[in-house]
DNA sequence: TAGATTGTTAATCGATTAACAATC
DNA sequence: TAGATTGTTAATCGATTAACAATC
């Protein structure tokens, strides 16, 4: 069978999920959303989950779950549901995110501290392996395992690792420089946790944390 | 004309994004992004921003843009853009979201100190009325104006003020515990900063803050 | 077996995109 | 005017949903 391009695909094609071998774009969104779902109820102890139990956490319909995962193989028991161990397995290698990934952290604050000494990232493979701040009085000092160092150090600490993401915990003020820091030394991803516009080369991409975002259209929908 | 659903519509109908009065989702979420590019490139002094502008920094299609805003009034002005400070009260109102909402913020430790001390959501109207802790060590203390309570205070504090939001800033052990008493007091939108899944009753939103699941697919485009 | 849930189809709806006339 | 950008159309693609046979 052929898809919509009308070329014959290396998996089982399936209303357009695939596109030459490349995920659609919504298709890797969800799935991580459902790795992220798996990997907390792993956590808890559970061993199986159905559609409709993943359909809650994540707010994908479950014929569209059962849909995304039934692109890529038969991972379910009718009856039964999806076993969790094996399914995060799959959807890791779907997604070819099984192994570790280093990132660079940006800001010693508050926030900083609150996302070093957290789960958040580390649930997932990913590992700061260097914390930057610009405060002289902080660097230097340790919060948990790591030391602050200056932006400027950036460049050395990518000799001994691979680092393609950035993560900025800096006020909104100071988000653009150390962007430009973080783009200069070679990092293709920031996720950034400022409310401030990043300028980027077009080739980086920028993700912004937004919660007033997503409280205004709940906002939205609770008052209508 | 009429919409999709065959019934007159008291807005100008478009390719089905109002339902019967009411935003379809992916509108009203595309709006508060709109919002949130207009508030800070308002704050950098700019006076006109064009779709194509908006659309790198929200990652929405320009066409698309053009499409939302025009189903509401046509707010642009043709070789040159739109008008920002029109343009954000424009949207407040279709969002309904044009005073001040008032939110109960759990957790007085690094996350909750960082977000007390931010404008993420100071910026689009939001105040934090009120700042709880369990640990009684931070009971009483201040973080900038706010004094730490304990959760219990908060029905005794909803009595002042109408709170609808609580955000969440507690490790994610102690996080169902704070969403059972938000839940309890009869917040009906939660913003869930920790990783835990939550259980709470059907007419309750929760929205879990996921860097980790962005940068997962984030890398997967990268590696791709 | 009986109950539950997957895998899959088909139909509908919303999002995306290119293109371009209108007009500032 | 010339250049730029909106407002709008039309065509395509992906997401959503209900429904149900297959089967654990």
């Amino acid at each position: 069978m052929n898809d919509a391009t009308g070329r014959d695909q290396p998996f089982p094609a399936q209303g357009g999920a695939l596109l030459g071998g490349k995920l659609a774009f919504g298709v890797a969104a969800r799935l991580s959303r459902y790795l992220q779902v798996l990997a907390q109820a792993h956590k808890t102890g559970t061993e199986t989950i159905s559609s409709q139990e993943l359909a809650e956490y994540t707010n994908v319909n479950a014929t569209q779950i059962r849909r995304d995962l039934s692109a890529f193989g038969k991972f379910g028991k009718r009856g039964v549901g999806y076993e969790i161990e094996p399914l995060m397995t799959e959807i890791r290698n779907i997604l070819c995110s099984s192994g570790q990934h280093s990132i660079a952290l940006f800001g010693a604050g508050n926030l900083g501290t609150a996302i070093v000494t957290s789960d958040v990232f580390a649930d997932h493979g990913f590992k700061v392996v260097g914390l930057f701040d610009i405060d002289q009085q902080k660097v230097g000092t340790g919060i948990g395992s790591l030391r602050v160092r200056q932006n400027s150090e950036l460049p050395a600490v990518m000799e001994d690792e691979e680092i393609v993401i950035a993560v900025l915990a800096v006020p909104p003020e100071e988000a653009q420089a150390a962007a430009d820091d973080v783009v200069r030394a070679g990092v293709k991803i920031i996720f950034n946790y400022s409310e401030a516009l990043l300028e980027v080369p077009r080739e980086v991409t920028v993700h912004t944390s937004n919660p007033a975002v997503e409280l205004l259209y709940a906002l939205y929908f609770y008052f209508t």
